[in-house]
DNA sequence: GTCTATACTCTGATAGAC
DNA sequence: GTCTATCAGAGTATAGAC
């Protein structure tokens, strides 16, 4: 019995585990930091097995970035369709975003933070798929815009940058277990944007 | 003639040229990708002649960050000091706030994103030297708050946290020269806020 | 205080047996 | 596909002359 394809089922769930393993690592340490030894053994394999499987260190952080990218734009879009109140969207694909930045999987957060460690082309692809997933923001931001939700005066791809880049942060201080919630994070910015930034929203001011 | 002091005004310019120069370098590779022979070199020394300033590589990152905060803390505290109006204040805040995430000095945004790169004590006490810039802003937001302006229904740290958050990410996407001007994404930011945050604003709605 | 030269450590990558 | 062993290079830190 031969192999006939190099992407099995098996193999996808071998990469993914191999993936997370390095994901963790670093956002623990950083890329630098993290040695392939270390994420050899944290895979229960010795560096030459890794290596047969990445020729470089920097290719396994592109594959992670990549597989990051793939799960983020997933996630968003699952959060999104099949809703048809637009600002329930808006709202939903907020929260999914949030949820990924604090999830298991560290993958985002590395995409996020360590996307500086790439040089050259491998640089360029990752800008490039990270454009991609913006462009599922701005497809939602600009759909909203038509029907009229969100105030005329907003420029849509600075509420994009700066709506994100408050989202992201989100990570850098966010604990499990800490002050707050992710319940409460989410909340709390949709409260901000749904009085800055929808159109037609109730004045919060009672006297 | 000897010598009788070690910070001469001298010694306090050469630290900040040296410190300047790892800043430049620290924010366009990282901190573990620039080397001290690059930095001695930006500096037009000799690697040996940086050890006798700094013993260790991490010792730099460190004395770097604590200037990065002193600029910090004096940037906002100028900008608004002697503002009696309390909305202007914060306005004025941002601004600083946004000014030296984009400056020529580098260091702010090495603060914000090579923290990671310290361990144990060091980055203990980084923390610390943050929290203490963050607790000029959360006394300024408290003030606020007593005065009536921030809506009440909105928890001061969050507001904090997620605000920062969006003003630091915009050191990851903005361009000198680029598509929007610091003053546009000032002005942005400040109509956000103005409208989600700030008490009995005036309804931007006309219809 | 600054320089040259070097010791020591660590890492990414490779070669080749199994 | 996985293992052992090792190479070649880089980088920090140090020693010691000047």
């Amino acid at each position: 019995m031969r192999k006939k394809r190099q992407s099995t089922p098996v193999a996808q769930a071998d990469r993914q585990f191999v993936l997370a393993a390095a994901a963790r690592l670093f956002r623990e340490q950083g890329y630098d930091r993290t040695t392939v030894k270390e994420i050899a053994e944290a895979c229960d394999m010795l560096p030459g097995s890794l290596h047969y499987r990445y020729q470089a260190k920097e290719d396994l952080l592109v594959d992670l970035m990549r597989l990051g990218l793939e799960q983020a734009s997933s996630a968003v879009s699952s959060a999104v369709v099949g809703v048809s109140e637009p600002v329930e969207q808006l709202r939903r694909g907020i929260n999914a975003h949030l949820q990924m930045l604090v999830s298991d999987s560290d993958m985002v957060y590395v995409l996020l933070f360590e996307w500086r460690s790439l040089r050259g082309e491998a640089r360029e692809e990752m800008i490039k798929l990270r454009d991609r997933y913006e462009m599922l923001w701005a497809a939602m931001l600009k759909s909203l815009a038509e029907k009229g939700v969100i105030r005329k005066d907003l420029d849509l791809d600075l509420l994009r940058l700066i709506g994100l880049g408050a989202l992201n942060w989100v990570a850098t201080w966010f604990r499990d277990n800490g002050r707050y919630s992710l319940e409460e994070v989410g909340d709390f910015v949709w409260r901000v944007i749904h009085s800055a930034v929808l159109e037609g929203h109730e004045q919060h001011r009672s006297g």
